[in-house]
RNA sequence: GGCCCCUUCGUCUAGCGGCCUAGGAUGCCACCCUUUCAAGGUGGAGACACGGGUUCGAGUCCCGUAGGGGCUACCA
């Protein structure tokens, strides 16, 4: 027997209570989920609130909603409770202080007196803090003690050697410890620091792999100090890449609105991929792929097969541009494969937003005709909303959406003005009888198939681009379809 | 400024010393199909940042330069 047993794979997302849910959070919480799924493991959320200031009421519903949306679910955490709580870090003051106390006692760190103004003076002067602090004499400490002033808890570093940390992506990183600070670990209000908040908290939950944003990579050391210090054995760390702007340039932000190349406003934020009228499954597919691949020159894939093949190791060290064209892309895949009771379902609440009153049935006759067409759910809208706006108040659409090329506004009239027996007679009026029968007809005539087909669909839809024209006159019957090429002739008939 | 990380087609990526005249995807272009929209099919243009090493051999290892990103708070 081994005394080094295998312990469970725990990882967690650890974010503040700052409001909306970012996409690059989310995505960092993806890595560390898949990571806990794959070994069986589990997943822990925990919110990191010891900076007061910055608390949005409401964030942790929006961080809950955001993980629901997208099927990402969450073993332990302040909403379901676990048997490491509580998972609020404002809940557990009791703990980070006192193990504060127990550093300064061992010798691992000290109360730092300085004020905000010595602070700025040695700000200033270059260089941050340096140490003042740090090597009282004892009878120069109970002097301030005595004193009564308020102080902050900071750690020693080490002045001189390297501190070397393995990071599961990039393998070793060495630093001079003489370039670090010694960081403040309890703030004189007696709430932690992150540095020594996320330490005590990972261990007492036994988090072992610790997954975060490579912006903390500089701290590593500081944190493995720490570790060493409290005399806990670490976990494993992985320092996840992060999502630049579209175009390369800084950190994706929440603050700054980015525009893609095509002037449409990139989504950021989790609602907003929701009211985009993107599916969380093409989401979730999407993040997945950057920085990490399914290896097998899939792109579209299944959380499920993700989850077997996801490792930490092979995740790209290497930040990547936010690359949105492909969501289109890719959400567009996803509804193309969807189930029609699964889209219709999907379709119908965009709908009822837009104003339409959504018969089901009619919903799940026009959901096939819709899925190759589709990028994003919203499309729904301008694509087929009319079979939900009410048909009795259908107007013609301007002579130049009913006017195909080559033609004008007498002979499209005329080809439009002619079809209407040759529907009439139709025995059947499903749309291959239809298609047959139009293509006779065009070809009667001396038109193009395009040129007829395309005047009808004008005719019917009102629209340009539409769900395909005979399956559409299916759905809206011959009645209604005759009586909308009536108008489409009139209208043209009618003087400009 | 200092420190740390990163660097393959526009973008997301495969590549872990010979299988690479560098593969996939997206976007773009062309053609085909077609109900002149889409979807689908076929094809095309498009990359190893640069310079030194190491090696019989380097996209793959090392060093440097350049560029990008991050950190440098009593924020996380």
């Amino acid at each position: 027997m081994s005394n080094r047993q295998m312990s469970p794979v725990r990882t967690r997302y650890a974010p503040s209570p700052t409001g909306p849910q970012h996409i690059g959070g989310i995505r960092s919480a993806l890595f560390g989920w898949l990571f806990a799924r794959h070994h069986g493991g589990q997943f822990i959320l925990r919110i990191e609130d010891t900076d007061q200031k910055r608390s949005v009421p409401g964030s942790l519903e929006a961080i809950l909603e955001a993980f629901e949306w997208l099927g990402l679910d969450i073993d332990e955490g302040p909403h379901v409770g676990g048997d490491y709580g509580p998972y609020i870090q404002s809940e557990r003051l009791e703990l980070y202080q006192a193990w504060a106390k127990r550093l300064v006692e061992q010798g691992h760190a000290y109360k730092c007196y300085a004020s905000a103004e010595e602070l700025a003076e040695m700000r200033a002067a270059g260089g941050g803090y340096d140490r003042r602090y740090r090597d009282l004499s004892p009878e120069q400490a109970s002097k301030l003690e005595a004193q009564g002033k308020p102080y902050v808890i900071r750690f020693k570093m080490p002045l001189s050697g390297q501190t070397t940390g393995v990071d599961m992506i990039r393998g070793e990183v060495v630093f001079d410890n003489a370039q670090l600070q010694d960081a403040v670990i309890l703030k004189s209000d007696g709430f932690p620091t992150y540095h020594l908040a996320h330490i005590v908290d990972d261990y007492h939950m036994k988090i072992s792999h610790v997954t975060r944003a490579v912006e903390w990579l500089p701290s590593f050391p500081l944190h493995i100090r720490i570790w060493e210090a409290l005399g806990w054995e670490k976990p494993q760390f992985a320092h996840l890449p992060v999502m630049l702007n579209p175009n390369g340039k800084g950190k994706l932000s929440k603050r700054k609105q980015q525009f893609a190349a095509d002037g449409k406003s990139v989504p950021v934020l989790v609602h907003e991929f929701i009211s985009a009228g993107y599916l969380p499954e093409a989401v979730l597919n999407f993040l997945t792929n950057i920085g990490w691949n399914f290896g097998d020159n899939r792109e579209v894939f299944s959380t499920e097969d993700a989850i077997e093949r996801f490792q930490l190791k092979d995740v790209n060290p290497a930040n990547s541009a936010y690359p949105i064209a492909k969501l289109d892309w890719l959400n567009s895949q996803y509804i193309q494969t969807s189930a029609v009771d699964d889209l219709a379902r999907r379709l119908k609440p965009v709908l009822e937003a837009a104003g339409f009153a959504v018969d089901d049935d009619l919903l799940r006759r026009v959901a096939p005709l819709l899925q190759a067409r589709l990028k994003t759910l919203n499309d729904v809208v301008a694509m087929a909303g009319f079979f939900f706006a009410d048909w009795e108040t259908f107007q013609a659409p301007p002579a130049e959406i009913l006017i195909k090329r080559k033609m004008d506004g007498v002979s499209t009239a005329n080809v439009l003005r002619g079809a209407i027996p040759v529907l009439n007679a139709l025995d059947e009026f499903d749309h291959e009888t239809q298609h047959r029968a139009m293509a006779t007809y065009a070809k009667d005539i001396g038109y193009k198939n395009g040129q007829v087909f395309g005047s009808l669909r004008a005719a019917v839809t009102g629209q340009r681009v539409s769900p395909p024209t005979f399956e559409t006159m299916e759905i809206l019957g011959r009645a209604e379809t005759v009586r909308r090429i009536e108008l489409a002739v009139q209208a043209l008939s009618e003087p400009a």
